[in-house]
DNA sequence: ATAGAGTACGAAAGCGCTTTCGTAAGCGCT
DNA sequence: AGCGCTTACGAAAGCGCTTTCGTACTCTAT
C-alpha cells in the first residue's frame, strides 16, 4: 500500500495491479514478456495512481535518460530562444526534459558544456550554433560525441555540420546568395559586410555565397569591405562604424545574421543616414522582431523553431549508419530596409 | 582500479585515494568526520582524475537533487529569455543544471509542468512570470509548492508574490506610476493603455500605478481607454487598433510590456502616425532590442538577467521561516518614443 | 592504569528502478 | 507418458551514490 505522504513508487503500482516489480516496469516499458491482458491492467492501474516513475531510478537502473541537453551560444539571443522554442515543445509531447547549457560563443567552453552533460548522463545533446574552424576543439567534440553515440546517446547538431552526427541545416550559402543577388538586382555595387565572429563555419558559409552572386556579375567580395566583429548587436554597431569611417560610399551592408543587422540599423540612425534611402541593409534569420524595427529589416528566413522541433525529432528517431542531414527551408524577406541603390 | 571505457565512480576516486567509499563520499560533500589531511587527497585525487558525480546516484541515495527546473511563460519571448539567461549563469557557477519548462500563459498548464518537474524529482524550482487571478489554481499550486518544500526543495518565484515562497518582485506599481508621471509631466491627458491578458496580477499591478499617478492629477483610468489583449506583439497590435479606432484623439498609448509597446508602434508606423509628435508610446520591461527599436522606446527598465541570478541566489540560501521578498530596481528610461503631447 | 568521551574511518543498507536468470505452466511432438 | 520448446511471470542482483551504524583509536579526567 502506498505510504501516506511518500512518492509513488514502482511497486506501489504494482502491488495494486496485482503483479511483481519486474513485471509492473515490463509493462510499462512496453517491453515483452507481458501477456496484453496484464500490461492492460498495470498501465490502467498507473494511471488511475497517476504514477511517474523516478527519472534518477530509472537511468541509473539503466534506462534511457529522458532528459535533453540543449548547448547554445546564449539563451538570449532571439535566434537561439525561438530554436529552443520548437526544442521545449517536441520534448513536452514527448515527455522529456530540456536542460540549456550556455556555451557562450567559445569553443572551449563548448566543449566544457558538452562534457558536463555527458557526465550529468543525459541522453539526448542537441547542439545549436554555428561549428568553429578550431580543429583541434571540433575534433575533440566529435570524438567525445563518438564515445556518446557507442554509449547509446542520441545526438544532432542545428546549424552547424562538421561533427558527423545528424544535423538539422540551413542552406547559409544559397541564402548568401540570395541576398547578393537581391542587392545586386537593385543595383548595388559598393555592397559591405558586417561579417560575424571570425572562425566560425556560419560566417564563412554565408560569406561564400554573396561571394558566388558577387562573382556571377564580375564582382569579388575581395574588392569590398567585410569587416569582422561578431554575431551581435554590438558586433554590429562596431561594423557598421569601421564600414562608415573607411567606406563612406558604400550603398549597402550585409549583416551576417539579424542581431547585427539591428546593431547596424542604430548606427545609421544615430547618424542620420536614411534607410534604404542612402544605405540598403539586409540581415539574416528573420528573428520575430525583424518585421517590426523601423525600417522592417529585409533577411533570410530560417524557420529557427522548425530546426529546433526537427533536430529533436530527428535525434529520437534510430540512427541510420551515416549521419542524416536535414537541410531546412530558407527563403529571402524583402521588407523596407533595402532599395534600388543611390544614384551616383 | 577503474574499468576502461567505463564511467569513472567515486570507488575508482577512493581506492585511488586509500580510502574508503563512505570517506570520500564524506570528503567531496564537505561533511565533517574527515580528517582534514584525507580530505584534502580525496579531492586532489577527484581532480585529477577528472571525477564527475552521477546525479542521478546522488539524488537516488538522498542527496539534494542538482537540477533546478525554470517554468517560464515562453522563452521565446525576451522578457523570459533573459531572465533564463541569469538563472543559466548562476547555475553554471554552482554547478547545477537547469531545466526549461513552457506554461505557455495558460494556469492550468503552469500547474500541469510544475507537478512535473516536482515528479521529476528536480531540487529547485524556479517560476518566472506573472501570477493568476484564478484562486483555485493559484491554491493548488500553492499548496503543491508547500509540500515540495516540506519534502526539501527550493523554490522562488520571478516577478509575482502571490504563492507564499520566497520571490523576487518588481515594483510593478511604483513602474506604472513612474510612467503616469511621465506622461502627465509632457502633457498628455488622453492616455489609452494597451494591457496584457486580463487576470494576470503583473497587469493588475502596473495599471494600479497608471491609476495612481493619474488621480494625483484628478483623472481616473475609469474616463480612459483600457484595452486588453495579451502580452505579445500582437497583442499589442489589437489593442492599438482598438485603441485608433474607438480612441482617435488620445496622445499617448501606454503598452503594459515592451513586447505590446513593438505591435503599438508597429501599427502606428503602418498607420503614418508619427511617434512621438502625435503619438507617445511607453512600454515596460525594458528588453534588450527596446533600445534599438525606432524610435527607441520609453519604457521601465527591469533588471531581467539580474532577476534570474537573484532567484536562484535566493533559492539556494537556507530557507528562512517566511517567504522572504527580494524587490528588484526599476528606472524609467526615457528614450525616442515620448515626447509633449501635441497641441490641441 | 582505566573509564568515558570524542574523533576518524569502514561496512553495509538502501534509494527506485531495469534486467538477468530461473521456473512453472502450457504446448505440440513422438 | 515423456520430451523439449515457448511463454508469462517472479526473485534477486545491481546501477552509483548517501547515510546510518559500528568499531578502532586517541585523548582527557580520575
Amino acid at each position: 500500500m502506498p505510504r501516506p505522504g511518500a512518492r509513488l513508487r514502482l511497486v506501489d503500482v504494482a502491488e495494486r495491479a496485482g503483479v511483481s516489480l519486474a513485471t509492473a516496469s515490463r509493462a510499462l516499458a512496453g517491453r515483452e514478456g507481458v501477456s496484453e491482458e496484464v500490461a492492460d491492467r498495470v498501465r490502467q492501474v498507473s494511471r488511475e495512481l497517476g504514477y511517474v516513475a523516478n527519472p534518477y531510478a530509472r537511468t541509473l537502473a539503466g534506462g534511457a535518460s529522458s532528459t535533453v541537453g540543449l548547448i547554445v551560444h546564449q539563451i538570449d539571443d532571439p535566434y537561439f530562444s525561438e530554436i529552443a522554442s520548437g526544442v521545449i515543445e517536441v520534448a513536452a509531447e514527448e515527455g522529456l526534459l530540456v536542460q540549456i547549457a550556455h556555451s557562450g560563443r567559445d569553443p572551449e567552453n563548448e566543449l566544457r558544456q558538452l562534457r558536463h552533460l555527458i557526465a550529468q548522463q543525459v541522453g539526448i545533446i542537441l547542439i545549436a550554433g554555428s561549428g568553429y574552424d578550431d580543429q583541434r576543439v571540433e575534433g575533440e567534440a566529435r570524438s567525445e560525441l563518438a564515445a556518446f553515440q557507442r554509449a547509446g546517446g542520441r545526438v544532432a547538431v542545428i546549424g552547424r555540420h562538421a561533427l558527423g552526427v545528424d544535423a538539422v541545416v540551413p542552406d547559409n550559402e544559397a541564402g548568401g546568395r540570395a541576398i547578393g543577388a537581391h542587392l545586386l538586382g537593385l543595383g548595388h555595387r559598393r555592397i559591405a559586410v558586417a561579417a560575424g565572429t571570425p572562425g566560425l563555419t556560419t560566417v564563412a558559409d554565408r560569406l561564400a555565397g554573396v561571394a558566388a552572386a558577387l562573382s556571377g556579375h564580375g564582382l569579388s567580395l575581395d574588392g569590398l569591405p567585410v569587416v569582422h566583429s561578431d554575431f551581435t548587436r554590438d558586433g554590429g554597431r562596431v561594423a557598421a562604424e569601421r564600414i562608415l569611417h573607411h567606406h563612406p560610399d558604400s550603398t549597402a551592408i550585409i549583416a551576417l545574421n539579424d542581431a547585427m543587422a539591428i546593431g547596424v540599423l542604430s548606427i545609421l540612425r544615430a547618424r542620420g543616414i536614411p534607410v534604404p534611402e542612402r544605405m540598403s541593409v539586409v540581415g539574416f534569420d528573420d528573428v520575430s522582431v525583424a518585421a517590426d524595427l523601423a525600417p522592417s529589416l529585409t533577411t533570410v528566413r530560417l524557420p529557427m523553431p522548425e530546426m529546433g522541433r526537427m533536430a529533436l525529432t530527428l535525434a529520437l528517431k534510430p540512427r541510420s549508419t551515416r549521419p542524416r542531414r536535414r537541410p531546412t527551408g530558407h527563403t529571402l524577406v524583402v521588407r523596407d530596409s533595402t532599395g534600388p541603390a543611390p544614384a551616383r
